[in-house]
DNA sequence: ACCTGAACACCGTTCAAGT
DNA sequence: ACCTGAACACCGTTCAAGT
């Protein structure tokens, strides 16, 4: 009975949803998330497009699950940067760690900001930012927290964001700009700290 | 002769560049720039998608277009925003003018920073700009103009686009958090100035 | 249970043909 | 000179059929 069951047996997986996404993430990296079609990842992982359908309802489904899976990476090193510095030195250390999380994936860090994927990102997406939130309640107390958060991640969303996108186009060093900025900011908030 | 040149006269334009242009602007502000085809913007306007190659080589110099044209009104907005007003004022006017042309237009000032249209907007993208970089220079003078610059640019364009895409999911006011980071950064940026 | 080829609707784009 | 229908290659997606 048991031998006949298995001589019956279904066809055997060629790949996971762990494979899957981990190629899907490589050919983004490489080529960014708008030349990536489901075919092509499908040949990387060995099956065909329609296959991919038995792990992810849609495209954007997957594209979900990379993003997840980034954001996870991006909290690490965010908190990796921060921990067991004092506040300011974790702030400008955090900075510096989110600047080149997103200089060194241009690709990635775009795909982490793409606004139409949110459903699996949502909390993924609050969480990445929590060491930063504690580095900065740490630095400026819980009253100012929330708001000193919401000006440090914008500043430095926006600034990896025109960085990356080729916007700062009138010479001068970019990285004196960033040095610059994160030292104004820093100030800025300690001083409205005390305020 | 003329006679009869003009009764072979060729088909006549039912549209005009400024017409296209202006018909995927409205689109785009309703539907976003990925819902928009070529099909629907030829309809719009009166002819069939195959025409529009008559005047635009691709779907893409048809968005760089309308990029163009969102920058010279973004640009004349920040401009009104910061004229005739004290430093300091211009600087706080002109953040406000820059995060309601966003807020009021999410999906154009999506558009505006699209990486891969930049061929058209390059030079657009920067004189945007200038309005702000002017305000920035009157207010802490050329030696950090340019930092100071990237500085308030980078915070504005992340603010906006957290903002948008709905990633302040904290609670507490979004408006407080604005007039808080403008602040901080006022005075951070005036105080390295005098430093 | 997972995989496949064939097919569908839709898209940007090309082109020969019309006026 | 501008417009058009037909067609092409490509895409995400569906589905009946295979093991």
């Amino acid at each position: 009975m048991q031998l006949c069951v298995l001589s019956m047996s279904p066809a055997i997986a060629k790949t996971s949803e762990k494979d899957i996404v981990a190629a899907a993430r490589r050919m983004i990296r490489a080529l960014g998330v708008d030349a990536l079609t489901l075919r092509d990842v499908a040949e990387a992982v060995g099956i065909r497009a329609p296959s991919l359908y038995k792990r992810f309802d849609s495209k954007s489904a997957l594209l979900q699950a990379v993003k997840a899976d980034v954001l996870t990476r991006f909290e690490t090193a965010l908190r990796q940067a921060g921990t067991g510095q004092p506040p300011a030195l974790a702030f400008t250390r955090m900075a510096a760690a989110y600047r080149e999380f997103g200089t060194r994936r241009p690709e990635i860090y775009r795909l982490i900001h793409r606004p139409e994927l949110k459903a699996e990102g949502l909390e993924a997406e609050r969480a990445s930012l929590v060491p930063a939130f504690e580095i900065i309640t740490a630095l400026v107390g819980p009253a100012h927290a929330l708001a000193a958060a919401r000006c440090t991640t914008s500043f430095l969303h926006g600034f990896v964001s025109m960085e990356i996108d080729g916007n700062f186009q009138q010479g001068g060093s970019t990285d004196e700009a960033f040095t610059f900025s994160v030292y104004v900011i820093l100030q800025g908030l300690v001083n409205s700290a005390s305020a």
